[in-house]
RNA sequence: GGCUACGUAGCUCAGUUGGUUAGAGCACCGCACUCAUAAUGCGGGGGUCGGUGGUUCGAGUCCACCCGUAGCCA
């Protein structure tokens, strides 16, 4: 137990064609703290990760804002670690995956599978926008699902009634970048033979590498059959060139995990790795004795336990000791949604409040399963207050205050109640072991319950009484020295969380930085500053700046990229559609509608069934809108509805007409509104 | 539709291999204290543990079905 592991810890890289949002920050979070836990108890442990930055995605993104992928990368990854470091995720490197060591991996590993006789070629029948001149990834296509019938579905599945389908089954299918019609088109793709590795897959999944809701889940696919992995793209792609084979590119998925080996290399090569011995084999051999660990988000599974075990096994690496798999956030107990303010980035969070807050609640909320978690704001800000500022931080603030007027900032030469110091010492395996198995709401938990009989103590001795009393002076002395021990035991538990506040607490104590076994011996005779406070209250005001700050991220949004593009994104991505005459517009009735009644549809995760009043009839519509607006705050309001489309069935029932909306979709989305005046059943012409 | 989770006090969550009156924090009420960033301590009200049925001497805990929520379906 006490011997000392060599332990490399990951967290899923991000894709660089965005900022980091609260969402992302859970995993670096949830990472964080525990490579820093492991740090804390001695051991060689290094925290690594990167920019995942290519793809079809970025390369349209850099195209649309007029620049190169490069470019784009090279400022995101600016962003990225700016936000990182400013939330102390305590990164001991950070690289990208386009970048020489990744294209050495990615290569190495590609060519000993195919020499293995794990890779297969054939032509596959993809499509095409004969516009832009390339293949079209599913999400590219849009058109009406071949189930439902509902229009602008994606080409993978549809958001109305949840088919998935493949892109050549859609209706009227349209690239979704120029607007063309796709064509088929044949091409030659290479293939990794998933199944292949079924039984080494098998085994490593009943070694105790996955969470049981995981493993549970490879057993489906297992039983499913294991297919082959498509893992090339045709130029133009934004990645790298399969060697020997011009014209084709690794897809990003096969690169992005050997991002992590890439960005370890990196590390193992700078300055610091090289003090430190670090050697690449050591960690990656396929005998390695090392640890080897990946914190994901549940949505990636299949990559790091089907794919990545296997391409490793197959290229003569070690596969990972684990993969831990962690849920979603959730906001006010829903999915973040940018137009109630709950889509939060973290640089908007970090304009308005203390980011140690943030590590806290997260670290409160989160145990060893996938379990979504959600950020309540006003528990959030109940919470943090009432635990950190009220029981915590404030235990050194009543002792202190004592230590410097009346004992010149001295403590005390021994503990009144060494056994309650060590019982706090001997609490400590039992928190080492939730952090250890990543219950950090449970290490948390116990760590406050300590907080508790801290407070208890102090209440019970109550040195502001005995401070008043002649010839007592050594109680009192002594009374605040245990206080501030306790404390000091308390901060060294929470470090790994509150990175920050514990920094701060070390310079008040002037001690070095707390380390686990360094915990067991109090702190006896040594001056120690004047308190300060560490870590002020949550303003309740401040959060709900936050809120607003991050509604009007969404309307910047489109001044912010069309600025940097010189000309407008939603026009690059569709285009204006052909010209029609008058008569053709005539045909469309388009009237005016009060929104009488608004409820989901069980079973559909995307619908909001609309009551909408004519004036003289009412309409039953289905609208795709549910991401973007609650019902109830759509009753009474007026919008605009288009009258005279055919019924449609659904799965649901019958939609006898479509409400108006613009925006791409998801939680973006805004409906019509006429001017007041406007009454139900006017005509809009 | 199939699968996987989840559904415990107003809110956020704990509840170990089924076992005595189901717990914590916040919020609320009362009392105490005033050292402390109005923080702390003591006490109190509040739950038919989503529903129905079953296994069992005994179920929040196991099984079946139903309802609701979330995600996955490469």
């Amino acid at each position: 137990m006490n011997e000392t592991r060599d332990i490399l810890v990951t967290s899923a890289l991000p894709y660089a064609n965005g900022p980091i949002h609260i969402g992302h920050l859970v995993e670096y979070i949830q990472t964080d703290i525990w490579a820093r836990f492991q740090k804390m108890r001695g051991h060689n442990c290094w925290y690594v990760c990167a920019d995942d930055a290519h793809g079809t995605p970025i390369m349209l993104r850099a195209r649309q804002e007029g620049i190169a992928p490069e470019a784009l990368i090279a400022r995101v990854a600016e962003e990225h670690q700016a936000d990182f470091a400013a939330f102390r995720i305590g990164f001991d490197n950070y690289h990208s995956t386009h970048s020489p060591e990744n294209r050495h991996y990615a290569t190495l590993i590609y060519a000993r599978n195919r020499d293995a006789g794990h890779i297969a070629r054939r032509t596959i029948t993809q499509a095409y926008d004969p516009v832009e001149n390339i293949f079209l990834p599913d999400r590219f296509i849009k058109g009406e699902c071949p189930k439902c019938g509902a229009p602008d579905q994606y080409g993978d599945n549809c958001e109305a009634c949840g088919a998935s389908y493949s892109p050549s089954e859609l209706k009227n299918p349209r690239s979704a970048i120029s607007g063309a019609v796709p064509e088929p088109r044949d091409s030659e793709h290479y293939f990794f033979r998933l199944a292949d590795f079924e039984a080494m897959l098998k085994d490593w999944t009943r070694g105790g590498s996955l969470q049981k809701e995981v493993a549970n889940k490879l057993d489906e696919w297992f039983a499913a059959g294991l297919q082959e992995w498509d893992i090339s793209r045709d130029a133009p792609y934004f990645g790298f060139e399969i060697p020997d084979h011009p014209g084709k590119f690794f897809y990003v998925w096969l690169d992005a995990p050997i991002g992590y080996m890439a960005s370890f290399q990196n590390l193992c090569d700078s300055e610091q790795g090289r003090a430190a011995g670090l050697d690449f084999d050591h960690f990656w051999a396929a005998d390695s004795t090392a640890e080897v660990y990946h914190f994901i988000g549940k949505d990636i599974i299949y990559f790091h336990a089907l794919f990545w075990p296997a391409m490793l096994h197959g290229a003569g690496f070690r596969t990972p000791s684990a993969v831990f798999a962690h849920g979603f956030l959730t906001v006010d107990g829903q999915k973040m949604s940018k137009s109630r303010g709950t889509f939060i980035k973290a640089r908007t969070y970090l304009d308005h409040l203390d980011p140690e807050y943030l590590r806290y609640y997260f670290a409160a909320k989160l145990g060893p399963g996938v379990d979504d978690i959600d950020l309540s704001l006003e528990d959030f800000t109940a919470r943090v207050n009432a635990d950190l500022v009220g029981k915590v931080v404030n235990i050194a603030s009543r002792c202190a205050g004592f230590i410097a007027k009346r004992f010149d900032g001295r403590l005390a030469e021994a503990l009144p109640a060494p056994e309650l110091f060590v019982a706090f010492i001997a609490a400590g395996d039992s928190i080492a072991e939730a952090y250890e198995r990543r219950e950090l709401g449970r290490a948390v938990r116990e760590i406050m319950a300590l907080a508790d009989r801290a407070n208890q103590y102090i209440d019970e001795q109550a040195p502001w009484v005995v401070a008043k009393q002649a010839g007592r002076e050594a109680d009192l002395h002594g009374i605040c020295t245990q206080g501030l021990n306790l404390f000091r035991v308390l901060i060294g538990y929470l470090r790994p969380i509150l990175p920050g506040t514990a920094a701060a607490a070390e310079a008040f104590l002037r001690v070095p930085p707390l380390t686990w076994a360094v915990l067991a011996e109090p702190l006896l005779g040594r001056e120690i500053d004047p308190f300060r406070p560490l870590m002020t209250r949550v303003d309740p005001e401040r959060v709900a700046a936050m809120v607003e700050a991050s509604k009007e991220d969404l309307a910047a949004t489109g001044d912010v990229a069309s600025a940097s593009a010189g000309s407008n994104p939603h026009l690059a991505r569709e285009p204006i559609a052909e010209v029609i005459d008058y008569d053709a517009f005539a045909r469309l009735d388009l009237r005016i509608a009060r929104i009488a009644a608004a409820e989901r549809v069980p079973g559909a995760d995307k619908l909001l069934r609309l009551t909408l009043d004519l004036g003289g009839e009412t309409r039953n519509v289905f609208a795709g809108i549910r991401a973007a607006y609650a019902p109830e705050d759509l009753v009474g309001r007026l919008t605009v509805m288009v009258a005279n489309l055919a019924p449609r069935k659904m799965r649901f029932g019958v939609s006898e007409g479509m409400v108006l909306a613009a925006g791409p979709g998801g939680g973006a989305l805004f409906l019509l509104a006429p001017d007041a005046g406007a009454e139900p059943g006017m005509r809009v012409k």
